[in-house]
DNA sequence: TCAATAAGATACATTTATGCATCTTGACGG
DNA sequence: CCGTCAAGATGCATAAATGTATCTTATTGA
C-alpha cells in the first residue's frame, strides 16, 4: 500500500494511464474502465475530471507531446539541423500514432474534422521548427528559396509522418538519412 | 414496391450499401444496423452473409476496389504514364481512405496487424502498377536504375497516399504535376 | 486534533450494437 | 401450378461501455 493519492500527481497518474493503453490498444480499444483500472483506482476518479473518453485522450497525448520539445537550434548546416529534427520527431513517433488512431476512430466524426487538422491541432509545433531550419538555410545561402515551393517544402515532414502512420513506428537512421541526402537536399540546394 | 431482390442481385445491394456507409462515416461509426436500413432490409440478411462487421467492410472496399484497375499502359513516355498513374490512384483516393479509417479502428488490433498490411493487402495492384511503369521507364533509358533507391522509388505512391490519408480527398490536379515534375523526375532523370 | 474535501468502492440505470430464434411471405424452379 | 427456400420483419437475450448516485475513508489544512 502506498496510499491515496491526490491532487496534481494523482492527474499525472490518470494521465500516465490513459497514454499507455492509447499506445498499447488505440483509440478504439480505449475505455475509462481499463484506464482506471491500469491506474489502480475507479471510474468516477476519471468522470470527474474530463467529459468522455475524446476529453482524456486528449489530454493524454497533449501531455505526452510537451515532454519532448521539437526546437531544433541553430547547428550553422541544415544537413545537421535537418537529420536533428527527424531524430528529435522521432521520438515522437508513438505520440503521432496514437492521436492519429484518435482521429480516424471516431473523434473526427463527432467534430466534422479531418485528419489533417491533427497536424494543425497537436503538432504546429512541428511544422513551425521545420519552416524556421529551412529560413536560416536560405539566409545562409544553403538552399534556393526558388526551390523551396510548397510540395517540396514539407516533403521531409509528409515523409516521415506518412512512415509512422504507416509502420506505427519510428523510421530508422538510415531512412531518415536517405530521406535528407537522397531526396530533399538534392532538390533544393543552390545551383 | 419493386419486389423482393435475391442472391447477387441482392449481393450487391448489401455491399453497395455498407460501401457508402464506410465513405460517410468511416468505419468508427458503421453498423449493420445503419447497413441494412440503408440497404432497404434487415440484419438477419446481412448476417447470414457476413460473419460481424469487419468481414463486412473489408468486402465491401474490395468490391469497390476492383471497379477501377489500375493498370497503366504503355505509353511511351514516363512522365504521362506516372500522370495517368496519379490520375487514376485519385478516383480511389475515397475507397483508401475508407479502408484506412477500417484499420485504424479497431481491426488491425483484432489481427495484431499494423496500417503497413493494408498496403499489401488491398493495394498490392497499385504498387505493382507503378513499379511497372518505372521498369519499363528503365528500359527506355528515360530513368537511371543506380538513382530508383527503396525511398524514391516509392515516393510517388508513398505522398498520394499521405494526401489522401491526411485529407480524406484526391489530390488535385496540379499538385501531382508538381509530385511528378518538381521532384519525382528531377531526381531520377538519366544524367 | 478535527472538520472539510476528495479519493476510492460499489451499485444501478441507460445506451448501443450484436447474435440468434422465429415467423410470414414473396419469388424462383421443376 | 405448387413446393421449396430464402428474404424480410420482429422480438429477446446479451455484452460492453458510460454516466451517475451513494457511501466510506484517508488525507490535508486550519
Amino acid at each position: 500500500m502506498k496510499g491515496r493519492r491526490r491532487g496534481a500527481a494523482l492527474e499525472n497518474a490518470l494521465l500516465d494511464a490513459a497514454w499507455e493503453e492509447l499506445a498499447e490498444r488505440g483509440y478504439a480499444g480505449f475505455t475509462m474502465e481499463d484506464v482506471a483500472v491500469r491506474a489502480g483506482t475507479s471510474r468516477p476518479v476519471l468522470a470527474r475530471r474530463w467529459n468522455g473518453k475524446a476529453e482524456l485522450a486528449i489530454a493524454a497525448i497533449r501531455k505526452r507531446m510537451a515532454i519532448a520539445p521539437l526546437d531544433v537550434p541553430d547547428r550553422g548546416d541544415v544537413r545537421t539541423e535537418l537529420l536533428e529534427y527527424l531524430e528529435r520527431a522521432s521520438a515522437r513517433a508513438r505520440e503521432i500514432a496514437a492521436a492519429f488512431t484518435l482521429f480516424t476512430s471516431g473523434y473526427f466524426q463527432e467534430t466534422a474534422s479531418s485528419p489533417s487538422d491533427l497536424q494543425a491541432a497537436l503538432s504546429a509545433g512541428e511544422t513551425r521548427t521545420l519552416a524556421t531550419i529551412l529560413d536560416r538555410a536560405v539566409e545562409r545561402g544553403e538552399i534556393d528559396q526558388a526551390k523551396l515551393t510548397g510540395a517540396i517544402a514539407s516533403l521531409l515532414s509528409d515523409l516521415f509522418r506518412y512512415h509512422v502512420i504507416m509502420t506505427f513506428s519510428a523510421p530508422p537512421d538510415d531512412l531518415r538519412t536517405e530521406w535528407v541526402d537522397g531526396i530533399f537536399l538534392p532538390l533544393v540546394r543552390r545551383a
